[in-house]
DNA sequence: GTGGCATCTTGTCAATGGCAAGATAAGATC
DNA sequence: GATCTTATCTTGCCATTGACAAGATGCCAC
């Protein structure tokens, strides 16, 4: 990273998924616009594509991104409790990479580095239910798609300003309560 | 509707909105072009404008019809299991709908209309959860959130793709078995 | 140092959303 | 029945965007 610019910005992939981040945060994936994301940057409006391609190429590497850090997240919980809190706290502060990791027609779904996080994700949603689950599969399966879905059911609503304002405006109590109503 | 067009189309708010569900279910609601519709409904491509102002003038008017036929469903289902698999049921048949109604951002959250459908929805969601409530209203609220979580969730997972093979090509089966997990 | 290669820029094109102005039809009023 | 009004639809236009092609710049290995 270079303070004075010259013809070569630098780090310019980082700083593209950076002002991606901030772009969809204030209006969502849709009106991402590559030519905006190069104006933030400060690099013309061809930049991008050297790095990414496409769009579509920007927002893989964005949900990669996303799946890493939310299997960082996932592993760090002790309990399968702390794994659903955990995660409605992963969609709330990191809501633009979020957004994209569940919109696969945004993205290229066989890209080899999206699909290893995902499965680094999928591997520590795993092993939080295994943390409370007999020895029956079928149950074990039952048990961690209705974890996920409680999980990502909450979080989506609230992104979404589904929620009735008296749920509160912190999303992490908010979850807990509702989560233990399955896990408790 | 006219079977020979002349200048005036004659139900080109009901088409376009047809129109609209089908290149939704094409390609997501992000790739929706006003022009497309257009040319589907066989109309100059600022026809549209007349009808719904702008794209996001059309999105509410398909938006407060979804939780319009939303309401409907869960009006129909007998007890809160019911429910829960209708409202999965709704996300997988009426896909454009859903995926448009819990977008927010592309849509006029305020419209009078999309606020009465989407009282509608949530009014047939509570009275399903009152069937099995106690006599305490903070488990009622948690339990309505709990169950609109879950069934939520696996909708919008079963709609990503992200749901592995082994769950299974029936969303129905698949959602009674995950939703049995919270409400049994 | 020099050639190769990654990085970035400039220029261009088709498609889109949205606006303005006009054309056409249908209905209301007399 | 004639005329006025309004709803509906068309044509024309402009700024913005994504994508591509060709060229400019500078880093790095040899």
């Amino acid at each position: 990273m270079t303070s004075v610019r010259g013809y070569h910005h630098g780090d310019l992939r980082r700083t593209l998924l950076a002002a991606a981040v901030e772009a969809i945060d204030e209006a969502g994936p849709t009106a991402l616009s590559l030519r905006d994301l190069a104006r933030r940057a400060g690099v013309s409006h061809a930049a991008p594509a050297h790095h990414f391609g496409d769009k579509a190429g920007l927002l893989t590497a964005l949900a990669a991104e996303g799946f890493d850090r939310l299997a960082e997240a996932l592993e760090a919980a002790d309990d399968l409790l702390a794994a659903g809190v955990a995660y409605v706290d992963f969609a709330v502060r990191h809501r633009a990479h979020f957004e994209v990791m569940f919109r696969p027609e945004l993205y290229r779904v066989d890209d080899a580095d999206l699909i290893a996080a995902r499965g680094r994700s999928g591997a520590a949603l795993r092993s939080g239910v295994a943390t409370l689950s007999t020895d029956d599969d079928a149950d074990t399966d039952t048990d961690a798609l209705a974890a996920w879905s409680i999980a990502h059911g909450f979080a989506t609503l609230w992104l979404a300003g589904a929620l009735p304002d008296r749920v509160g405006a912190d999303p992490h109590d908010a979850a807990r309560t509702v989560l233990r109503r399955l896990f408790g």
